[in-house]
DNA sequence: AAAAATGATGAATGCGTATGCAAACATGCA
DNA sequence: TGCATGTTTGCATACGCATTCATCATTTTT
């Protein structure tokens, strides 16, 4: 009874229905020209063959893959990409699109990379946690590939973007430091290339450079380890700081960790931290990270939106975004008064949750 | 001087190349017949014209997408899937094929979406922590695409499987318990129909009936939060236990955080917790998790192999293979005299690490 | 030197679908 | 009934590449 035709096609549905090809295809296509009852035909014969439109071909003939090329870094070290891949992949799937992944390095050259998405014409291409060189960039533009980067600001007009503001999420938890007393200032980097370190450390040290402050920079590469060994780094100093900020959440808790494990201090007594993005494990009770959140499904369905905008009508320009993130305030860093752990504080306002 | 020809085609190169078509084709197949001068003619002029080769209709011509299908599910609960996503990713990425994602829901019936895997040929299928109805293993094996699961033992002979020995798993955490003389066991289940968790109750529970012992289950939903919330019911138990295994270590971190921050608990002094997979954070020392290790890198590379040699040879039959764990011994749980943390034991040898 | 083997090349065809076009058909209206 | 309008349908072709086959050029063998 089963069929043993492999991949039946569209021909051989049509000649088993007793109408053309074309009519096969047309009943496969939503909105095209064609009579209820030969769709039926064709439908029950397309069933009883094991048919299933060959997506490969139809790319082909419309010049449209419906890919989403995704390009992700940082995906083992660093919870919050999980996360982004998740709701991207996501959001992709619903609307129609299907996703080819690259998993790659955070210093690996996309340039290599990116010929090998542009070969299987994906429609559109999102990099997270990746850069763009400009040449690629170009190439894009030429080709009429939509570029978005998700989480690095554009160093390219042809690409759009989405980030946090990170100078703002910077400031703020330079002036939480402030307000709450503190007396020596450190700054987790994650890397010296990277848009999201750079402009936190930028907005951090600026607010702090207005008291007549400067922070303490030190190397923690992005990753837990990197940051415990920046942490043990930093209290080795004679004036060791009181209050460090990263760059993000997983080196923000490779701080803490290092602080209470290996360098037997309270937090936050006697260190206060502050991270960056407020992933999940930030809750928990072992961490209760105080952190500026990202508003990652604002920023995903701002990307998303732009990226589809952008391939259904190639006449529209790019563009820049950026989402103010919000303080969360837990119990890593001293409080100054008046303020109470579960607060969240925005730029434009004040809210309990 | 750029052109502006968008997305040039082999016979727009032949052309400017002076030679045919089937020139430029052989030209970028390795292997194919062609004379080094030609050859050199045509990537000039490809070059010139911003050539690439349109993978979409190599696909059509050939019958070979090269893609691969991944779908796995728990990406954002288990950092232990983000690092398989990454391994699989690298390893189909550097042996020429490209991946199709897709994210589901641990309970999303996979019926919807294998289809539309299907309709873009891929060469071959990888489900994690997901599972396959035994309808569309059929239509896989109709269609002829070789299937793999990755971390769920196989329901049904038409595809292969690669995954831990839970079995034996859960027996070397009851072996460790008893040995170390705890009195009331706890498992913390992740679900009731996934044969990860079950198979590793099954282990534990059977290890612990041959000595006349029967644990408690609690569910944990395979996340931390549900984990944690087990943990507070069975301490809430008149005879709460002194040893609980986890079907997982996010579950059992989960568990830990109870213990010590909602319970008050002295771990391993009063409780002892063991997880498995061995994720990175079991080694950070705010928990010190005594767990079984996944040999994942091992696992991927069989999974690989095993899909990459099904796919080039298809009378190749589907295989299951068992790996052993490890038991990674920590600080989480209470030890028998002579093991100390940081041994390694395995079910045929135990070395230091 | 001729014969045979080898290598390089282009013309033609097929992969499976979508779609423009013209023909066929159905429907409404006068 | 006759005509204009709108809907369905099939034919033919295009999408971009790989590959077979026959042809021709080149090298090796005898």
């Amino acid at each position: 009874m089963a069929e043993r035709k492999v991949n039946a096609t569209s021909t051989q549905v049509a000649k088993l229905a007793g109408v053309s090809q074309s009519a096969v295809s047309r009943a496969f296509t939503p909105g095209a020209s064609i009579a209820e009852s030969t769709r039926r035909k064709v439908v029950q014969a397309a069933r009883k063959l094991g048919y299933q439109p060959n997506a490969i071909a139809r790319s082909l003939s419309t010049k449209r893959s419906k890919i989403i090329g995704i390009v992700i870094a940082n995906v083992t070290t660093n919870p919050f990409y999980p996360e982004v891949l998740d709701a991207l992949s996501r959001q992709f799937q619903q609307r129609g699109q299907r996703v080819m992944l690259f998993v790659v390095t955070r210093d690996q050259n996309l340039d290599d990379i990116l010929p090998q998405l542009l070969e299987y014409r994906v429609d559109g291409i999102l990099l997270t946690a990746a850069t763009l060189s400009s040449a690629m960039a170009h190439e894009c533009a030429r080709l009429g590939v939509p570029v978005t980067l998700f989480n690095r600001s554009v160093p390219d007009a042809h690409a759009s973007s989405f980030c946090c503001d990170n100078i703002e999420g910077g400031r703020m938890a330079a002036r939480l430091f402030m307000k709450s007393g503190h007396h020596q200032f450190a700054f987790v980097a994650g890397s010296h290339d990277t848009s999201t370190s750079l402009e936190r450390e930028r907005g951090f040290r600026e607010e702090l450079q207005k008291h007549g402050l400067e922070p303490y920079i030190e190397m923690g590469k992005f990753s837990y380890q990197g940051a415990f060994d920046a942490a043990r780094r930093l209290m080795k100093l004679p004036k060791s700081p009181d209050a460090v900020f990263c760059a993000n959440d997983i080196m923000a808790i490779g701080v803490l960790d290092a602080l209470r494990h290996a360098e037997q201090k309270k937090v936050p007594e006697e260190v206060s931290v502050i991270g960056f993005d407020d992933i999940p494990m930030a809750d928990w009770p072992s961490y209760n990270l105080t952190t500026i959140r990202q508003p990652i499904e604002r920023m995903i369905d701002s990307a998303v939106n732009d990226l589809l905008d952008r391939i259904n009508h190639d006449t529209m320009a790019p563009k820049q975004e950026l989402v103010a993130g919000d303080l969360v305030v837990r119990s890593s860093a001293r409080l100054p008064s008046g303020l109470s752990s579960g607060w969240v504080i925005s730029t434009s306002e004040t809210r309990n949750v």
